[in-house]
DNA sequence: TTAGGGTTAG
């Protein structure tokens, strides 16, 4: 970095704090703004505080509070969410009871608040919430807050209760974002669309939905199946929303599609989004979506498409959970070679090691091309230790294939050593001690696959074209 | 400076 090229000015380097990615960038800009002496800039010192604390970086953004010559009240609120990122919520509390009067705004309340719920404290959150009304300092978000820390712990019936008690002038749209999520979370879609319902069909002064809003309800009608709601929901808001730029939308939407079979909905969703817009999420989705629909080419091709995408901006790079959907779609598809080689390319040419889940996937893609010989010596050098669902998976080919006896009966044994405590080792250590219900059941299985095979229709084959857009 | 959303084998 050269000083003389770089923007003087602070609001240019303000700009660079705020707008930056990655860690390196942050400590570049940190240097340069000690440099240039501006590290007692209190505007300055604060958002490279947010950065740290955002990463959970307690100690550098601790050390740029401490260094402030003076602190204003955002300085103050910033060092509190940094404490709240990294579970201190101790610290938090006793930062605020230090806090000048005149220094706590709403903002302080509300982010001790939340620092309290994200530690499961909910007794402490309530109680700083209670003030908080007393002191006539709460206001929506306070109340979000809350209801979100119900959400959060499970509490549905107690973030009910605060949703009603707020009544109809005091709810905004995050309020119902926040409910639906947690009816989500607590495994409960049906609810989550019963609370967009009333969110829509509410007279009056019901808050207008926004993207958030509909990937959520998008969401919960993947969860449940009921595409046709989906599908109205995303037709309905398209003209509200405009072509969606929101990278949480589309992929609830592209996931939603896939995984009701309408792949080209999925893929025009895909394009429809700018250049550089899909994140790490999306292209993921796009990968799973298109293995889960059978077309393996197609996810191997948007693979490269987006590590190619990546190379240039430097932006997205594939994931653990990017291989899994991307190994499992050569499986699928039974792309043997492609997945051999993808898996091979996977630490040295992407920095990805392969885990337990990964080898898992291999294992099925081997077994089902009927190389079992080949999943048995790869599970045998795995350098991570085979799980249940590894060995699970070797176990269920090697007694279909006939000639597995040694491999079923090793696989059996490594199950039996597994914990006794890994749900997974259990149910298969007892599966394996009853066989022979075990056969029966493959038995029925193989026959229902057989009958849903002769009335299945075939998927489309609109092939997978990154340069539509 | 404070509240809400998305992907993962068998």
């Amino acid at each position: 970095m050269q000083p003389r090229t770089l923007p003087r000015g602070r609001a240019a380097i303000l700009r660079a704090v705020t707008g930056c990615r990655g860690r390196r960038e942050e400590q570049a800009l940190h240097c340069l703004v000690c440099k240039l002496g501006l590290a007692s800039d209190v505007v300055l010192a604060t958002a490279l505080l947010v950065r740290y604390g955002r990463r959970g970086l307690l100690a550098p953004a601790q050390r740029l509070f401490d260094e402030m010559p003076r602190r204003d009240a955002v300085a103050f609120n910033a060092m509190l969410a940094a404490l709240g990122a990294s579970g201190r919520a101790a610290d938090a509390r006793r930062l605020f009871d230090r806090m000048p009067g005149p220094d706590r705004t709403p903002a302080s309340w509300n982010t001790l608040l939340t620092c309290y719920c994200r530690v499961g404290d909910l007794a402490s959150a309530r109680a700083v919430f209670e003030a908080s009304l007393r002191a006539a300092t709460s206001s929506a978000v306070s109340w979000n807050a809350m209801v979100d820390g119900y959400c959060k712990a499970g509490r549905m019936d107690a973030a009910r209760e605060l949703f009603d008690r707020m009544g109809s002038s005091l709810r905004d749209v995050v309020t119902y974002n926040t409910m639906m999520a947690g009816y989500l979370r607590r495994g409960d879609p049906a609810a989550a669309i019963a609370m967009f319902r009333r969110l829509t069909q509410d007279e009056g002064q019901a808050p207008r939905p926004t993207a958030v809003t509909i990937a959520t309800v998008v969401t919960a009608c993947t969860q449940v199946g009921d595409f046709g709601f989906g599908r109205a929901v995303h037709l309905s808001t398209r003209q509200l929303l405009g072509t969606s730029t929101d990278a949480v939308l589309s992929n609830a939407l592209m996931d939603m599609y896939f995984k009701c079979g309408s792949v080209d909905r999925a893929l025009e969703v895909f394009s429809a989004m700018p250049s550089g817009a899909p994140n790490l999420f999306c292209w993921n989705t796009v990968i799973a979506g298109l293995g889960r629909n059978g077309r393996g080419e197609d996810a191997v091709r948007a693979f490269r498409d987006m590590v190619e995408t990546s190379n240039k901006n430097n932006e997205v790079r594939p994931d653990s959970v990017t291989f899994v959907a991307l190994l499992s779609a050569c499986s699928h598809s039974g792309l043997v070679r492609e997945g051999r080689e993808l898996f091979a390319e996977m630490l040295p040419a992407h920095g990805v090691a392969p885990g337990a889940e990964h080898y898992g996937c291999m294992v099925d893609l081997l077994c089902r091309a009927g190389l079992l010989g080949e999943a048995v010596r790869l599970v045998r050098t795995m350098p991570v230790r085979p799980n249940a669902k590894v060995l699970g998976c070797l176990l269920l080919h090697a007694r279909s294939s006939g000639d597995g006896v040694t491999a079923s009966e090793w696989a059996a044994r490594r199950i039996a050593e597994l914990d006794g405590r890994d749900g997974a080792a259990y149910g298969l250590s007892n599966l394996y001690a009853s066989l022979q219900r075990w056969d029966h059941v493959e038995r029925h299985r193989s026959g229902l696959v057989t009958v849903a095979a002769a009335s299945g229709k075939e998927p489309g084959r609109t092939s997978y074209d990154p340069h539509v857009r």
